[in-house]
DNA sequence: CTGAAAGCGCTTACAG
DNA sequence: CTGAAAGCGCTTACAG
């Protein structure tokens, strides 16, 4: 009465040990690799399996090893429109590195300060490892994970050398660009950056300060502006910088150096013929504007794969370089010449 | 010999069930709230949970139920920068949507026609359901989605009806928009638009004829230029507006209309004294600009928590409507006055 | 109201 | 090389 002549169903590696008169230890193992089994045994299960598409179910596996084969990102929630395209690709490269062996991806999305989203990830025990998109001095976020003992790896440095970390050389960057333009004979230079809290902001006043240093040149301390967030701060500070005759303009990011570039424009100030202008991060918008901006250019997908495959190396108990220093290029743009 | 004065480390069930004398059951219906049980015992369990900061591991009570707890958010792999501030905001609106319902967010990275990642996912049957960030015509990821008949929402229009999915209604505000502008007596205008694959420009596509026909005014078809994705299409398209005398220009989005403002400043044109500018889609670029850009304006994280309520409604096997419309706000700004 | 038992779909000592 | 059995940490009929 029964119509069976329809495609079997193959739901869980019981059905397959049926339909092939094997145990489902064995089928386990000739899918998994894992253990012995016969060449062809392993052939027949292997050819059964693509048949009929049937794909090991990844969540029971993880309950049975003790693992979720699932890391989490965590990305800033809010963020300048500037610094997108850079996390965004970082995004990308983590996501495929993950997928190469056959990890997925949870997204955490949280503010400073706040870590609630994670904490909830890490309550479920729904992922192995946690990838940090950035890092701040005095993170909270940190305290938790060294609490919970849960392997991760931070896209940035991090005041503790001994946690696993992979970030560009920022400090030798910065610092070759700002001797580049020391040589040039731009002396009158400002500098332009955000929050040090951010730590790849103090790395950038490092690199600055050392190029100074290795020039000879004495630090122009009272044309350092700080901790600018808002777009008033940002102006006030240009408009002191242009009393002080400062010809160069140097800024921390692209955000901060498109604002340094549209206030530079309402004082009647062009650029490159009245005054130079720099960034310590490229961008689209840096290489669209016009003159083009000589910035320090970084590859974020490097900079993601890494991070990624350091964390999955983490978690397969191979040995890891805790610190890795990636590069970064030297953007030589009209804005500068 | 041994120390246990320590606190004890509880993992699962079955230890708290020792601890206070009970039965893996009852403590299990105690913590999920699921099947009768009294209310002393429950406050004695609930009380031992919140002591030993206890949480049930999701995967495992997943595999039980047949459930992930796991949704996959799919993004489009590249995306011009200026799109992105609008995809982060509801991708933020998803995320903290689903935690609020102790949901995760599995991120899906894909390009058009490339849905192995999804795939992936799908195989390993790591998530409940799907989220899709954007519609295109003729997608093979919808096909994938409908022969595996995982749930899924879009957010953007979907050509079969039948289907979920969560839109702003974009024909009528491009409609509102461009009949606003005719009755200012902006009559030489020209549309500038991108790839009619995303199924959003149809709509807009869509919307600008309809306030032709509204008004009762002849369709200017030969200024109406489509598919443009380059940039030297677009200057084209510019310079022949400009040699046919448009006045007014309309452009579906933030990306197309920054390249036809910059062309418009390398023409010599000004904006809004020689030329008007309206763009589709609003964005901080629109507003920053100089002048400000008149632009559509659509609240993504109403787009994306109505989306991943939506999907999960459905998940829980609630009633959930099938087609549904959200608002949007005309931003008239300084370019059309 | 409570519990023993079976089950979710895998893995992996252990024994043969 | 292969398999029966126990286990991963939960849920949920079923019985009492």
């Amino acid at each position: 009465m029964e119509q069976v002549t329809e495609k079997k169903q193959i739901q869980n590696i019981g059905d397959i040990a049926k339909e092939l008169g094997l145990s489902k230890t064995t089928v386990s193992r000739a899918i998994s690799g894992k253990g012995r089994v016969s060449q062809a045994t392993r052939k027949k299960v292997q050819e059964f399996v693509s048949q009929y598409h049937y794909y090991p179910n990844a969540v029971a596996r993880g309950l049975a090893e003790k693992k979720t084969y699932n890391i989490a990102l965590v990305v800033p929630k809010s963020f300048t429109v500037l610094d997108l395209p850079f996390l965004r690709k970082s995004m990308n490269a983590v996501c495929e590195t993950a997928a190469e062996r056959n990890y997925d991806v949870l997204l955490s999305m949280s503010e400073a300060d706040e870590y609630m989203s994670l904490k909830r990830i890490l309550d479920n025990r729904k992922v192995d490892g946690v990838i940090l998109s950035r890092t701040l001095l005095e993170d909270p976020m940190l305290d938790l994970l060294i609490e919970r003992q849960v392997p991760f790896v931070a896209m940035g440095r991090l005041k503790n050398q001994e946690l696993y970390q992979v970030d560009n050389n920022h400090v030798e960057a910065c610092q070759n660009l700002t001797a580049l333009l020391l040589l040039k004979d731009y002396r009158n230079m400002a500098l332009f950056g955000g929050e040090l809290r951010n730590i790849v902001n103090q790395s950038r006043l490092e690199g600055f300060k050392k190029a100074y240093a290795q020039i000879g040149a004495e630090l122009p301390s009272e044309c350092i502006y700080l901790e600018l967030e808002h777009e008033e701060q940002l102006e006030k500070a240009v408009e002191d910088a242009v009393k002080k005759h400062v010809s160069c303009f140097v800024c921390m990011d692209d955000a901060l150096c498109k604002m340094v570039l549209r206030r530079l424009r309402v004082l009647g100030l062009r650029v490159p013929d009245d005054v130079k202008v720099a960034s310590f991060f490229d961008s689209q918008l840096m290489a669209e504007n016009n003159p083009p901006v000589t910035a320090l250019h970084f590859d974020s997908e490097e900079l993601g794969r890494t991070a990624c495959r350091q964390l999955l190396d983490l978690l397969d108990g191979k040995q890891v370089e805790k610190n890795i220093c990636l590069g970064y290029q030297l953007m030589m743009r009209d804005s500068t010449t």
